[in-house]
DNA sequence: TCTGGGGTCCTAGGACCC
DNA sequence: TCTGGGGTCCTAGGACCC
């Protein structure tokens, strides 16, 4: 039988939620009509524009781009700050209100999910009809609106929700893919990013019809492995699942740009420990252990660089962490100046399987953790803000 | 005053083992 | 004065998504 699958996105999540907030709190004016963004704090070097309105849109400004560019296209444009929390209770919301019908949701990210529409067809009968119906009962309850893709896989229904926009529906039938999205560019095509599709451009292949038809053989000298599922997207074959198990993540991190760059070993560490305390906490939270630990820095030519490291025995305690950053950083020698810090803990695992050596002292590492719990309970307690003097 | 933050997956090369 | 081949693990960096 084949798969009915929704794709389902709302339509400028971060702009239009923020706009319900606004209306909520009495703002006169949907700045969903207007041109406005929401972007970062241009002093805080965070300038860029992370959803735009339709308005805006008509004036040239994307994402993410930055503001001070955005602000020369059009001076007049309205800025508004985001407000993640918000946005989480909203894309809560929209995502327990679709949970009603099937529990075979897949969370693709904040604000986009795939549905297995397969099971419950006979339940709530034609799928375009279905898909009218909750596009209606969002727009009418919630106040804002999604576009719905509707194909017989993943990639086609995501294809689809992105055919025009807003408040919209389009399908993707298999037997579809080669009038509606033959024509494309290749740049559309899902995961085909800047880099691919400029190498594309160069082989000729233009259009998402020319890459489907493209030979495999002669692909494979620039792509390897990716080609064949290079030329399958392109010809809408996709097997994928929809994957409604509880999502865990495989790591964590936690990143921040810094107001002035760093040149300053010590002053680069000062700024990874507060990083450390974040994503530290987050790991503790979900009772899991981190294998790996790794370092990232920017430069202010912003060239990523970073070093990892693989431990002996899992950890989530902050001290110990602090510690191998310490070790990771030293070891990169001399760097640019540093516009952005961050850590990333890899290879979560549920328990601490420790193999403590005959000169560990148990009895310490154990204290550790308990002292590790009394800090956390009392951030909880008081806030993440506070700052404990150490004497 | 130009360029965020949080993820996933893949690859090339080196180390190391048999 | 020669020097394999396969496999696994680890690291650094790149590409992609939102």
């Amino acid at each position: 039988m084949e798969r009915i699958i929704l794709h389902i996105d709302v339509n400028n999540a971060f702009l239009s939620w923020t706009a319900i907030d606004l209306l909520r709190h009495g703002y006169d004016i949907d700045i969903r009509t207007i041109p406005a963004v929401i972007g970062g704090d241009r002093k805080q070097r965070k300038g860029i524009v992370v959803a735009r309105s339709i308005p805006a849109k008509k004036y040239g400004i994307s994402t993410p781009e930055p503001l001070y560019f955005a602000l020369k296209k059009y001076p007049k444009l309205k800025v508004f700050p985001p407000n993640y929390k918000w946005y989480q209770y909203m894309s809560n919301k929209l995502f327990s209100y679709l949970k009603t019908f099937t529990n075979e949701i897949e969370i693709f990210s904040i604000d986009e999910c795939f549905l297995d529409y397969t099971s419950i067809k006979h339940i709530y009968g034609n799928e375009l009809e279905f898909a009218k119906m909750i596009s209606n009962y969002i727009k009418t309850n919630f106040k804002f609106t999604v576009n719905i893709g509707i194909a017989n896989n993943k990639l086609c229904a995501k294809m689809a929700s992105d055919f025009s926009k807003p408040d919209k529906i389009h399908t993707l039938y298999s037997y579809e893919v080669k009038d509606k999205m033959w024509p494309l560019q290749v740049d559309d095509l899902l995961w085909i990013g800047k880099r691919t599709s400029e190498k594309l451009h160069q082989l000729k292949i233009d259009t998402i019809g020319d890459l489907a038809n493209a030979d495999v053989y002669f692909l494979s000298k620039y792509f390897k492995n990716n080609a064949v599922r290079m030329i399958e997207s392109a010809n809408g074959i996709d097997d994928s699942k929809v994957d409604f198990s509880e999502r865990i993540e495989k790591g964590i991190s936690n990143e921040i740009t810094v107001v002035e760059d760093l040149i300053e070993k010590k002053d680069i560490y000062n700024a990874l420990l507060t990083v450390i305390d974040k994503t530290t906490l987050r790991l503790r939270k979900q009772n899991r252990y981190a294998n790996t630990v790794a370092v990232i820095l920017k430069d202010n030519k912003f060239r990523r660089i970073s070093h990892q490291r693989k431990l002996k025995n899992p950890t989530n305690n902050t001290e110990e962490i602090k510690v191998i950053v310490k070790e990771l950083l030293d070891e990169m020698g001399e760097v640019e100046p540093i516009r952005l810090v961050g850590v990333r803990l890899d290879n979560l695992t549920d328990n601490v399987y420790r193999q403590f050596s005959m000169f560990d002292d148990n009895n310490e590492i154990e204290k550790k953790d308990k002292l590790q719990k009394v800090l956390d309970d009392i951030k909880e307690k008081y806030g993440e803000d506070l700052r404990i003097n150490k004497n």
